[in-house]
DNA sequence: TGCGGTGTTCAAAGCGCTTTGGCTTTCGGG
DNA sequence: CCCGAAAGCCAAAGCGCTTTGAACACCGCA
């Protein structure tokens, strides 16, 4: 059933057909239910294509997600992520689409989605400290939202961030504060953004209570299980081993945990841990009371605040760039405790 | 930059510049070159609505995952799926679109995507033993793939499951040879397809040995570690507890090793535990050894083998139907051995 | 010289919608 | 009674592509 079949059948013409369901005023009442009750009974919707043809905008909105093809790591974030943000875009009839980019392959992904003119906008995922993408992006003039942010590169385009900074400092403090002096901290990828903020601030809050930075205790890696288990495991078995830990995601302290088990030590009581917490749907830090103590920062609310900046952003491609940073939630867990007094 | 605008500069009708962008043999070598470079040059591509609404194809496919309102979870395997499909579809020029639907709408998605025809097939998730999107999808005539099975409707349509009924049986059987007698199944949700056949491969295996299943060992849930570890902690809490436990998965293994772990139990010595493994990229179960003794079956190799199916589907609409079985690996970790001899 | 064949190119129609710019009809006010 | 405005509807153009059907030039061959 197309346009053209169901304005046949109704004897109207199909602009007036096309203007009734679109809710133009220049349609009796009369006609508009009538158009209304013989689309709905037909099953009538018309064509996203050609709808988006004639009107040049192609409601749509493109997710870049990057997956290094060396190791295939999705990050589980996503899910989430995405989940919030298409709650957006169903209230407002976008459709989402989502591609997936090896290292390789991520200029031509967005050049294509660009030139092909297939999506209104895109969502910018895992940005790095210095990332070529930020000029490909400007250059391409294609609305965007960044989720986290491009190094130095605060300005000029539109990004949503936690303040990893703040947080991981306040982390750091919090730690330092009951006594430990030897925290490491298992840390994402190093030319992740995220990661580069998160030890700036774990560093800085050491610094300011006088503790010198030993660079054995901080371990980038990608944000797996196993990142956390064999950092853990390798530290626990060195000299001079970490009273705590702070790591930089559930899936990581997961994997501390575990080598923590190993080792005989007791979270909370032997070792503390504090993790950031991305509330993923499937791995609530405990309901009323927190098991982890961690960073909580929500990602699918993030998901859903970056769809709405987008949204507005292609509805007004003049408004100045929008930024917005989030503060992370302190919620002490039991993983926490005192550092022992010797060992 | 457009067709028109392309051929003016060369001074060619949009015919033969379409053409020879198409690899169509009717245009001489030297006009091909011309043209494919200077397409080069200025970064054209097709507009992909216009070429779908010319050609009729929307070279797109979509992904309808379910993420019921009520409690808002996001199965983590999507991501992994997902990844796997998307290396399929971006081979072959397809888009990707992602439908994130609540159970309430999810009807009205399939006949939105069908009416609008905005894909040309869709992969459907998380199927039901008692499934109204089988019908609903056979009446719309939109190519699709379900991950799994709709329950003893297992014709007429095209799947690729993995045979969770024998998968769960070997593993109850493994634990019935190690002496074990009371096995706890932390499961899926009940109406969930893989779920009850899980639950009947275990139920199956217990029959054969003539252990009588006991109603209060089977427990249905989110998929969560909150649900792995509210099962455990209360099963071990409780009269005559479980000495091993089947999870659905390793995210509820995760649980279930936590709830072990505060009752002071050492899995592998005083508790076994089998777990089913999707091999999800950020949560390898061990690189070379296995951590826990799990049922592996990656779930990225179904995204990938799913959307090749269904990618042929729609190639060539008149098909058969095709069906895929795969059988689960059962690896051997850390966690499970004989059943303690009295406590 | 004429003719069919071949290789190369093109004009124009059509995909299913939106939207511009009329065209009628109705109605109230002068 | 007439006129202008307003309400309601429509034909046709256009979005950027593909594809049909035809045109044209050139060839070898009879």
């Amino acid at each position: 059933m197309n346009l053209r079949e169901l304005s046949e059948k109704l004897g109207l013409s199909q602009t007036t057909v096309s203007r009734a369901l679109n809710g133009y005023p220049e349609v009796s009442d009369a006609t508009r239910r009538r158009v209304v009750e013989a689309a709905a009974q037909h099953n009538y919707r018309p064509s996203s294509r050609a709808k988006s043809l004639a009107t040049g905008r192609s409601m749509a909105i493109a997710h870049v997600i990057p997956v290094p093809a060396r190791h295939e790591m999705v990050n589980p974030v996503f899910a989430d992520f995405i989940a919030g943000a298409s709650d957006v875009y169903a209230q407002s009839g976008y459709d989402m689409l989502l591609s997936v980019a090896d290292d390789g392959d991520e200029e031509a992904i967005y050049r294509d989605l660009a030139s092909r003119r297939s999506v209104d906008g895109v969502i910018v995922h895992a940005p790095r400290v210095d990332d070529a993408r930020l000029q490909l992006l400007l250059s391409l003039g294609l609305p965007f939202v960044v989720h986290g942010r491009f190094g130095n590169a605060t300005e000029g385009y539109s990004w949503l961030d936690m303040n990893n900074r703040r947080a991981f400092a306040r982390a750091t403090r919090f730690l330092t504060d009951l006594g430990h002096r030897r925290i490491a901290l298992v840390n994402g990828v190093a030319d992740m953004d995220f990661a580069a903020r998160r030890a700036d601030g774990y560093s800085g809050a050491l610094d300011d209570v006088g503790i010198a930075a030993d660079p054995a205790l901080l371990l980038h890696g990608e944000m797996t299980e196993h990142h956390g288990y064999r950092s853990a495991h390798d530290l626990l078995a060195g000299v001079d081993p970490p009273t705590a830990f702070l790591a930089s995601s559930l899936i990581i302290a997961i994997g501390i945990r575990r080598a923590c088990e190993e080792a005989g030590l007791t979270l909370g009581r032997d070792v503390s841990l504090v993790t950031h917490d991305d509330d993923l749907s499937y791995f609530r830090n405990g309901t009323d009371e927190a098991i982890y103590t961690a960073l909580r920062s929500p990602v699918r609310e993030h998901g859903t605040l970056c769809a709405r900046m987008l949204l507005q952003l292609v509805a007004d491609p003049g408004t100045t760039p929008m930024t917005r940073l989030l503060e992370a939630e302190l919620r002490v867990g039991h993983t926490t405790g005192p550092a022992p007094r010797d060992r």
